[in-house]
RNA sequence: GGGCGCUUAGCUCAGCGGUAGAGCACUUCCUUGACAUGGAAGGGGUCAGAGGUUCAAUCCCUCUAGCGCCCACCA
């Protein structure tokens, strides 16, 4: 005897263990070693993450995908895996060691560091998986990879060497984003420009001083956001001030120290005299050139802009236009602090003012913090009697993804990959639909990306990540090898061949590693995380090895992933994919959208309204859920607002509603294009649907429907089972159909419908006189039968939705019956193939009609529930009257009806029942409110009136009849007939009631 | 400044050229032998606004308003 409900929480561990034992996920199987492959590649977690909301839909999604295909008899890999996130991971290992009060990691050393980032690893970096693994999905885990297993980094050493011998990979000086948290560069990608706006004003005009202490506390407050006004003044050929200052406008003070050119529009009217003259620069002393270039907007600022080319990614254009006329690249920054000067000024050298009294200035910013640094400029520039004036200024700042820090850009060595090149044949693979994006609108996002690449900075001043396979020589030279021993020799056969080592020497080095490391010291940096993931899926299949899992599931099938990392990632592999393997990654890129709180917002920490995908899977009690949520806010108020709030929405906390009901959630939720708000009410909603089916089964079990040997569902006979065999086929067909076509939303609702809507509410309810009214025969029989087996069809067309409760019925309902084997997620698919039977739609869609509207009138006319009421069919045709005969208990008992009887005339005061071209009444007389009854078929006859006038204004339009196509106007008669005719019977019904 | 998307029932969202749908919430009734995590019935929508195309527009086009996201180097 079944449990009365599904305790999700008991069954899905085990079922987990089952499929596991079965190998249900393993790809390659033998029994499907002839089939056609189905591929997808996770998009490997972080080893430092934790389950979140986009992972829960992400893989749920993919998952679908896997186990549709699985049970199509695919040989499906879904290759699962984690990524080392360099920085993250860094981040948190070095803050354990902080919280530990251990040395730090530059304390530690680099590579007792990274020892110890892998024992952190092997010691909590498999969480994620495990909480996939509760998410039910069906990745092949015998296969996990880890981005920096050692077959993934020979594929990253490997890529990286090839591409650097054809001159796709380089090492240039340039600007870079240099995160000073994390004291490394990063890519453009990891940059979010974030809007500032300060609030400090002061103008010399005003004739007060500029107040240093508010300075300070307003740039405490908003250390970016305002515009300060500098003159700097005008020399002559000498090098006499002539009086005349030219005004700049800057939100970066502290950059004036490397000031190198002030640029005009050359049509400014304002300075074009001044073009050609020199300037001083404050401070300095330097002198620099007033230069023309197209880049200064009059419109901005005072028109005249300040040079800065090491510190400004503009700047760094125009210096190198006017490299002639003294714009050059001066830099302020030192790697070891944000800004300083560190006591030398060797960056002034060749200066002109290097005297005492600027080295005096220079060291009170000389050391200091950027911002800092800025509060001194800004004050000895007011000292100096050369700032104008500081005003509020909205703009934009860049930041740091990771840590939050304001980019600076510096001049520095890095490695970059030319993007542009690997970029084209991205570009046509999907222009040529090789590739296709679904939904379609985001190629347009992908092509706008492609089409304005930049060079890829791909070096990263981190220790946890792919080192780069660069060694350098004292000679200058540099080896690029895919490993240390080839690099080596490389460099001894070449050193000696240069004459640089004699062939001893060489030979002597070779045996002394140390001395070799030091020797050739290999380039410090890693590679940027996303460089690996690029390669994951060939990597990922044995890449550089020619496996046959490369051979078999390459390329991909689909990728599903958000929006938000197609430019990380979806490009970058597309780039890397065709280069290595001349075929694009994946046929398909599904992109699907964010998840949200349930009131649209995004989910994040600090803001404290964070989903748990687990907490909903398991339950939570309120107080442990605020004691999540406001863990990581810092500020006692805002954390009091968050528990309030949290406390509101869920006053009894979150019940345990199980993972098929979170997974069918977001399947039903997820509508191309669209975000996912979180509703724990529509989650309650589809617990319940997982109760339904589970009672469903129930009631089969209760009621003897066993599977049959060889059960025909072609063969069935009665109308009742050949209309829901009919309904299923069609259900299955627009699951698949929905599911092919990544319309997760479509294949759900249309299971959901199936199974609630025309399975339960009708097909058992219509079977219960059948089943439950005595008489065995081959009737009942047959109905048991077909439960048994539209219950199969239910379990499997649920199964890639809901997998745990489906798995767990369809062995259940394994024990009686023909006995099977395996596991539910091995398929089969069901059929979508039999036959509709038209006469069999006619006659259940006509006994559901009926039932429906006698309820309606019982309901709406106030019909007490217990009455005992007869039905009337009046002047019955044959087929009415054999439907009728046919399906009697049925009505009785769903219509609450005790006789049936056959009447030419209705009996005085019944109420009409009209049910398609039939009239059946229910002679009520004392039971009813007549007044009730006459307001209700008032109500009916003017709605069917209304329907009537619309369609009559319809063929009343003569182009409507000439030009709609025959089968439109048809039905719009077909439509008046049946309103005209059902007006008919209400209207004598009405007529009658008049007269009591 | 470019690009993308959204605006449909009280809420959250489907639909997308030919009779407006779901879940939740709401109202009324029902503890009948699958299921009260249930059943039955019902109320509720000028499909943001204005034009246009069409025999026909919630759906296509244009504009307007509001909201959101992405990209962009503007002092």
């Amino acid at each position: 005897m079944m449990e009365k409900t599904f305790e999700a929480a008991a069954v899905e561990g085990r079922i987990a263990a089952r499929w596991e034992q079965e190998g249900a996920f393993r790809a390659g199987r033998a029994d499907r070693a002839d089939a056609a492959p189905f591929c997808i590649v996770i998009p490997p977690p972080n080893v430092t993450g934790n389950l979140h909301m986009g992972h829960a839909l992400n893989n749920t999604l993919q998952d679908i995908l896997c186990r549709y295909w699985r049970m199509k008899g695919r040989d499906v890999l879904w290759q699962p895996g984690t990524d080392h996130a360099g920085i993250a991971t860094q981040m948190v290992v070095e803050r354990q060691l902080m919280e530990r009060q251990e040395p730090d990691r530059r304390a530690m050393g680099r590579e007792k560091f990274v020892e110890r980032v892998w024992a952190w690893k092997a010691e909590s970096g498999g969480a994620i998986v495990a909480q996939l693994k509760r998410l039910g999905a069906s990745c092949d885990w015998s296969r996990e990879r880890f981005t920096l297993d050692a077959g993934l980094s020979r594929a990253v050493a490997k890529v990286f060497v090839q591409l650097h011998r054809e001159g796709l990979i380089y090492k240039a000086k340039r600007l870079v984003n240099w995160d000073p948290t994390f004291q490394t560069a990063i890519s453009d990608l990891e940059v979010v420009q974030v809007e500032c706006k300060g609030t400090f004003k002061w103008s010399r005009g005003d004739g007060a001083p500029l107040d240093e202490t508010a300075l300070g506390k307003a740039l405490a407050k908003d250390p970016n956001g305002h515009l300060y006004y500098f003159d700097y003044p005008v020399v002559d050929g000498r090098g006499e001030e002539t009086g005349e200052v030219l005004t700049v406008a800057t939100t970066r003070p502290e950059t004036m120290l490397g000031d190198s050119a002030v640029a005009v529009h050359p049509d400014d009217p304002r300075y074009r005299h001044l073009i050609g003259h020199k300037v001083r620069l404050p401070l300095v002393g330097r002198l620099m050139a007033v230069v023309a270039d197209e880049y200064s907007d009059p419109e901005m600022g005072t028109g005249a802009v300040k040079i800065t080319p090491a510190h400004d990614f503009d700047d760094f254009e125009v210096g190198r236009r006017h490299e002639a006329e003294g714009a050059r690249q001066i830099n302020i920054l030192d790697a070891e602090a944000n800004i300083s000067l560190k006591g030398n000024l060797a960056f002034f050298e060749g200066l002109e003012a290097a005297d005492h009294e600027l080295a005096r200035l220079l060291a009170s910013v000389d050391g200091f913090d950027r911002f800092e640094a800025r509060k001194r400029i800004i004050v000895l520039m007011a000292l100096e009697g050369r700032l104008q004036k500081i005003e509020p200024h909205q703009h934009m700042v860049p930041h740091g993804d990771r840590s939050n820090a304001v980019i600076e850009p510096w001049l520095t060595d890095q490695w970059y990959v030319d993007a542009k090149t690997l970029a084209q044949p991205a570009l046509a693979a999907v222009r040529e639909s090789r590739t296709r994006f679904v939904p379609r609108n985001w190629e347009k996002t992908y092509f706008e990306w492609l089409e304005n690449i930049q060079p890829w900075t791909i070096s990263r001043q981190l220790w946890w990540g792919h080192q780069i396979p660069v060694w350098y020589a004292p000679w200058g030279e540099i080896y690029v090898e895919e490993t240390e021993e080839t690099a080596y020799a490389r460099a001894l056969a070449d050193g000696v061949r240069r004459g640089a080592l004699s062939a001893r020497e060489a030979e002597r080095l070779s045996a002394e590693p140390t001395r070799l490391a030091a020797t050739f010291p290999r380039d410090p940096d890693v590679l940027d995380t996303w460089f690996s993931s690029a390669l994951w899926p060939f990597s990922t299949l044995g890449w550089p090895e020619a496996t046959k899992e490369l051979e078999r599931y390459y390329p991909t099938s689909v990728l599903v992933t958000g929006f938000d990392i197609i430019f990380f990632w979806v490009a970058r592999m597309m780039m890397m994919g065709l280069h290595f393997q001349h075929e694009v990654p994946f046929r398909d890129v599904y992109i699907h959208a964010l998840v949200r709180d349930g009131k649209g917002a995004k989910m994040s920490k600090s803001k404290g309204n964070v989903m748990d995908p687990l907490d909903i899977i398991d339950g939570v009690t309120l107080d442990a859920l605020i004691a999540k949520r406001i863990e990581s806010i810092a500020n006692k108020a805002e954390a009091a607002k968050v528990a309030a709030d949290t406390r509101r929405e869920f006053p009894k906390g979150i019940p345990a509603l199980g993972t098929d009901a979170l997974r069918f959630f977001l399947a039903a939720m997820a509508a191309q294009g669209r975000d996912v708000k979180l509703s724990l009410s529509r989650i309650e909603g589809y617990r319940n649907f997982a109760t339904k089916v589970w009672n469903a089964s129930r009631f089969a079990e209760m009621n003897g429907c066993v599977r049959v040997v060889g059960f025909d569902p072609d063969a069935v006979r009665a109308p009742l089972n050949r209309w829901i065999l009919g309904e299923a086929s069609k259900a299955v067909a627009e699951t698949s159909e929905a599911i092919e076509a990544f319309r997760f939303n479509d294949a759900a609702n249309s299971v959901y419908r199936f199974v609630w809507s025309l399975f339960c509410d009708w097909h058992l309810e219509l079977a219960k006189p059948v089943l439950q009214g005595g008489a065995e025969g081959p009737e009942r029989a047959e109905t048991q039968a077909t439960i048994a087996y539209v219950l199969d069809v239910v379990y499997a067309l649920l199964h890639p939705f809901m997998p745990f409760v489906t798995e767990e019925l369809w062995t259940i309902k394994g024990e009686d019956g023909p006995p099977r084997a395996g596991v539910l997620a091995l398929g089969p698919w069901p059929r979508a193939d039999f036959a509709i039977d038209r006469a069999a739609e006619a006659e259940i869609g006509w006994i559901i009609e009926l039932v429906s509207e006698i309820r309606s009138v019982r309901s709406e006319v106030g019909v007490p529930a217990g009455a005992q009421l007869t039905l009337t069919l009046v002047q019955a045709s044959s087929s009415v009257a054999r439907i009728v005969e046919a399906w009697g208990d049925t009505i009785k008992r769903l219509a609450r009806i005790v006789r049936l009887e056959f009447a030419e005339t209705p009996p005085a005061g019944s109420l009409p029942i009209v049910v398609r071209d039939a009239l059946a009444a229910l002679p009520l007389g004392g039971i009813v409110d007549i007044e009730a009854e006459k307001s209700r078929l008032d109500k009916e006859i003017a709605r069917e009136r209304q329907e009537i006038a619309k369609v009559d204004a319809k063929l009343a339009n003569p182009d409507f009849v000439a030009r709609a196509p025959e089968e439109i106007i048809a039905e719009h008669h077909e439509r008046r007939e049946a309103s005209l005719s059902r007006i008919a019977k209400m209207e004598a019904a009405r007529s009658r009631l008049d007269q009591i």
